[in-house]
DNA sequence: CTGAAAGCGCTTACAG
DNA sequence: CTGAAAGCGCTTACAG
């Protein structure tokens, strides 16, 4: 058995209250008690029991993060985030894939509940009112990492999609395009599909450009969508000349089916992106693309936890985090 | 404050032992008392605290997994088969990104211990005889997914990456391939680096070529080194046909760099990957590539630890997985 | 079938 | 500066 409290009490001729009080750097003996104490503690090899501390000390150390899709390269980036910046802290991460999926997402919640964590952060997943009653029955903080609660207040830390996909079309309106066209999220994704096309919208209509149904297309922010999307907006929309693509997969899908059709890029048809994970400069060429600071938000997020739960808030003020264009090879200018 | 055992047992009109029975399923009630306690704990929304549990059943319900970067595409998919396994389970999991480094790898088994985790799985990382000894200490099952320890006895569940490498290797020969190179791992690393190029040297001395030194130039697996990994090999090398690469992510850096210098895929030289993460079929063209079974892996690593932990077993047999090759677009068969 | 009691390994008033 | 004691919320013999 591992030594307990009890164990480096007696060895070092203390209560165990005395050793409790070194082991949390509480006021409360003198240095030769202390001393005495780390001695043994060292011996023995020591390690305080988190379990019993976390039962009486009402804090796990632990926070519970729920997560779509692990193995998501945007997703993963910003885990990485909050995993970092909770290491720094003291806290650990446990992690639950929820697939998206309702039910999976509520067992999660009371296996979190039951195991105590101080706080839930949950990354890029649409929050259901359902979702928002079981967090306020919890009593626990939660902030959202890259979405937001539309129905209520809930704190968040994201980019402004509508703003940032405004400048990513307004940033291709700058290189001389008029005719652009959009491959889109899911276009019910109140997150990140709507406010996306909006932006294009808008960037496109205060610079004078109409706005055509046909160049825009729905995908679903993966690869094989992108493709598709290409497909579709190649056949309703051949005079395009720029699309914006609302993820890097999508436009990575595009770059695909743009090389199968012998569409050159970006001479032919230009492409910017959405996101700047690894992917980006993974392609050919390097995608263009709207940086997301990730795994900043993932971090950020953490942060503002952490002070809800110190300063025992039940909500906290939200962060808009700013995005920036990486210029790489897919855009070109048109004269 | 939420509903305790306590808070059940009293309303229920029944002792603490015996809501303890119901909800973990033991024997000892009668159906009317059952359901007597199973409509309090509906009512007033009970939820055991697992701390408190934990502590008394030795049992946390928690595994930790080490893993040296979450945001890895092939080391995130074997992560989302440890959770996903866990989950069915009933475990939960902590995350602990170690980027690699030792001191950051000691804290998180500390930190792991004193959390009473009831197993620890950790991902292709390389085995320190320090962490070896720590594991002996800390008195814990451990798994080892896609790395194994060669100074000791530790389970492992991957693949046999000399073999893969070899079959891959072997593939190309077939394809009528040659003058065929390599873009290895990094060059001290036991576990992916070293064998791989033993399995391709063995699969070109088997089919009589002759091994040339300057077929075979490192990298660290990822993307730039893939890039500078083939220029190397095309300057030192120009007849070379096809070459082996040891990571996907390198092959899509070796695509890049083709591409850049106008060398048509597979036309003019043959690509195959290693690992078949999400990026094989998003590259242009798609990537021939050997495929791990990366989720399965980690599915895998996380039934073997449980076996271990139930079976109170110290060890348990080490599991191969197999490989298979996906052909995609990047290999050529020569005439 | 059921309950009283001890105990898991800690922290935290309280008292001195 | 230090210790005895209560208590966190459970499970598990033990006794009936």
């Amino acid at each position: 058995m591992s030594p307990t409290i009890r164990d480096v009490a007696q060895k070092a001729g203390v209560s165990v209250a005395t050793v409790s009080r070194v082991v949390n750097d509480r006021p409360g003996y003198s240095a030769e008690t202390r001393n005495k104490v780390l001695r043994v503690i060292e011996e023995l090899g020591y390690q305080p029991n988190a379990l019993a501390r976390g039962l009486v000390s009402k804090r796990s150390r632990t926070v519970g993060v729920l997560i779509p899709n692990i193995s998501s390269m945007v997703a993963s980036e910003m885990l990485k985030g909050i995993e970092d910046a909770a290491h720094t802290i003291g806290q650990s991460v446990i992690v639950c894939n929820t697939d998206n999926n309702g039910e999976r997402t509520l067992e999660y919640l009371q296996v979190l509940k039951e195991k105590q964590v101080d706080g839930i952060i949950v990354v890029s997943a649409p929050i259901t009112p359902l979702y928002h009653q079981k967090f306020g029955e919890m009593q626990v903080p939660v902030v959202l990492v890259s979405t937001r609660y539309h129905d209520g207040n809930l704190p968040f830390v994201k980019v402004d999609d509508e703003k940032a996909a405004y400048h990513a079309t307004a940033y291709l309106i700058k290189k001389g395009h008029e005719e652009i066209g959009m491959i889109a999220g899911s276009k019910d994704d109140r997150i990140a599909g709507i406010p996306r096309v909006e932006g294009y919208r808008k960037a496109l209509s205060d610079h004078g450009i109409p706005i055509r149904d046909q160049y825009i297309t729905y995908g679903n922010f993966g690869f094989q969508s992108g493709m598709a999307g290409l497909e579709r907006l190649l056949e309703a929309a051949p005079e395009i000349t720029a699309i914006f693509c609302a993820s890097d997969e999508m436009a990575a899908g595009a770059l695909s089916l743009a090389h199968r059709r012998g569409i050159e890029i970006p001479d032919r048809l230009s492409l910017i992106g959405y996101d700047d994970s690894q992917l980006a400069e993974m392609t050919i060429p390097p995608l263009t693309t709207l940086r997301q600071p990730l795994c900043q938000m993932g971090q950020e997020g953490l942060t503002m936890l952490m002070a809800m739960i110190e300063e025992g808030k039940r909500t906290i003020h939200s962060k808009i985090l700013p995005y920036t264009i990486v210029e790489r090879e897919t855009v070109r200018e048109l004269r």
